[in-house]
DNA sequence: TGTTAGCACTCAGACATCACGAGTGCTAAC
DNA sequence: GTTAGCACTCGTGATGTCTGAGTGCTAACA
């Protein structure tokens, strides 16, 4: 694969993502970085094509990229490009105050700004919630048999539930519930709450069984809900923008947006861009790519940022952004140390 | 107006609201409701076309009804139908198990069964937050100048919010605002927490004021968040599949479906159909229609249920199923009487 | 051997034309 | 007041034609 052939590839990758139109080689010719006749142009298209880097939509129209024709651009021929100063200060200044962030807060305002900047839609997973620990767990009466629950994660999540009790606890009742939390529960993880684990607790509580396995459901419900990570998109009526993608199946992906997650969990670490047709989701918008990456949170994944758009998506530009955007997170995630406790449960 | 102009209407209506195709004179003098030729038809049409109920797409193509024509026979020609026994059962087993209901979960249950029958879009707004009454408020400490405050109303939803404070509470701070939460915010109502009231609050703590008015402003946060009371759209996707609606006005509906919340809180009691464009909201769908109706909780108005879909909707069918469901939750909230304390704030 | 000009060929898209048929309004007769 | 008949309208879909962008191939050139 000579030094013209990529010249020409990425040329053509430029130029469909530019004009959305087919791109012919007398165009390309006419390119200050090219500099052969539109035949030559032509001859190597052929080649490119052979290689399954580029197609003709038919026989009289241009050259579009292949999905393998956009990956090599991506990979081969896109640098890791730095951002300019006032880039970055563009960016922080969309974050906002930095004083104000929580984890949850920096993801969300990230998200928006992508979304914003990129005229696509973003989504963004949180994983923390799975790795969190339980940090306190307290149960108030309010009156006529009902008890709430309340459970606060190492992470900062709170999270709170209402059980519906056979009768009133004693004094003698709250005392010991208090003491067994304490001593089972706090500093738990939350994905450590199997039902098995359930079991093995209710076992514990002796003769206390009865009257407060309802309570310790309560809590491992709670748990379990926190297990699943929630994908949030933002921006999702950029997408209506662009022709190329169905709008009928832009609402289904909204509607099914959780589906997404195995996919944002399962990608590797690193910036990462797939194409809906190529993965076998059956929910992924035909025509639209996504851009993802993972932030770490001592050396672990702790969530993935990403966006989501056309296939043809101006990814010099937007690449690293999301890769600012992801090392941002992860200093900050670091920085944090121990982890603030901040944080509600709306 | 005379009878047979009626029926030709109805007819008009009823056809069109199948086939979605203009129904011509010939095909409406083929019913056996209607016992004219297809030229005597055709008079009547044109009065009716005279009289706003009845347009044409152009010159050779049979009448559609106008909004007006939707309506006259809505009002007119509709009569409150009874439900059968069999669609009762089928309704009720939709809602699932009465014993497990809570308001929320009942309304939930509506919509979803009622996106399934219609195959449309549901929209539920739920005023109760805004109308309930704080039973308990409690703050607990957990750590390092961290508290969590509790918020629990008297319909049992719980919101919850952490604070950092400046420094740790003393026992006696605790003590104080125990006190203080108990004997000036409990049993007040959510909607009366203003910022005056905040204010007025914060004042009467005298020297506790300092310390503890960050707590107070977090649970006023929180009522306010109670207040504003959320739309929810159940069965989007189903609008995807009528070829009158457009797909991009779609997803803007759905992701501005707040501003829905003024429409439906403003409409009247009863059964109501409003039409897309008759509306002078910007947000609404271009040839949709809603149909809204609202139940009661002890004679007030506690929230409304609707269907979204094509204008040619068939309300014969939907409008009875609605009132069905609205009559039901009424019914509920007033067995109920003074109300469950159930429900979690997820 | 790689590059280029030239040329015949292909094909989507725009545009015009045409026939069809569903539906109308009007008129005159019943 | 109702109906049959008829001329007229007009959207729809099928068909044909033209155009231009773009191609592949060949032969000449460096």
């Amino acid at each position: 694969m000579d030094a013209r052939k990529l010249r020409i590839l990425a040329a053509v990758v430029d130029n469909y993502i530019k004009t959305g139109e087919p791109v012919g080689s007398k165009t390309i010719s006419m390119m200050p970085e090219i500099k052969v006749s539109a035949a030559t142009v032509r001859n190597d298209m052929a080649i490119l094509e052979e290689l399954g880097l580029l197609e003709q939509p038919h026989t009289s129209a241009g050259r579009v990229p292949t999905f393998s024709g956009y990956r090599l651009y991506i990979e081969e021929i896109l640098g890791k490009r730095e951002l300019e100063p006032e880039e970055r200060k563009r960016l922080d200044a969309m974050l906002g105050d930095e004083e104000l962030f929580t984890e949850e807060l920096l993801l969300q305002n990230a998200s928006t700004a992508l979304a914003e900047i990129t005229k696509c839609a973003t989504v963004v997973s949180n994983l923390a919630p799975k790795y969190s620990v339980i940090s306190k767990v307290e149960v108030i009466p309010t009156g006529k048999r009902i008890y709430v629950v309340l459970l606060i994660t190492s992470n900062g999540k709170i999270k709170n539930k209402a059980c519906r009790m056979e009768f009133d606890l004693t004094q003698e009742h709250m005392e010991f519930l208090k003491r067994f939390l304490e001593e089972n529960l706090e500093g738990v993880s939350v994905s450590e709450l199997s039902d098995e684990k359930l079991d093995q607790l209710i076992t514990a509580m002796g003769t206390y069984m009865v009257a407060l396995s309802p309570l310790v459901k309560g809590i491992c419900e709670m748990s379990r809900d926190l297990q699943k990570n929630e994908v949030i998109v933002t921006g999702e009526q950029n997408l209506l923008t662009y022709r190329d993608l169905d709008k009928s199946e832009i609402v289904r992906f909204i509607s099914h947006k959780n589906e997404l997650s195995s996919l944002l969990d399962d990608s590797m670490s690193g910036v990462q861009v797939m194409f809906g047709e190529e993965e076998d989701q059956g929910f992924v918008i035909g025509n639209s790519s996504i851009i993802v990456s993972k932030y770490q949170k001592s050396g672990k994944t702790a969530g993935s940022l990403g966006v989501i758009g056309p296939v043809r998506l101006d990814y010099a530009k937007i690449i690293p952004y999301i890769d600012y955007f992801t090392e941002k997170l992860t200093r900050f995630l670091s920085d944090q140390g121990e982890g603030k406790e901040e944080g509600n449960d709306e």
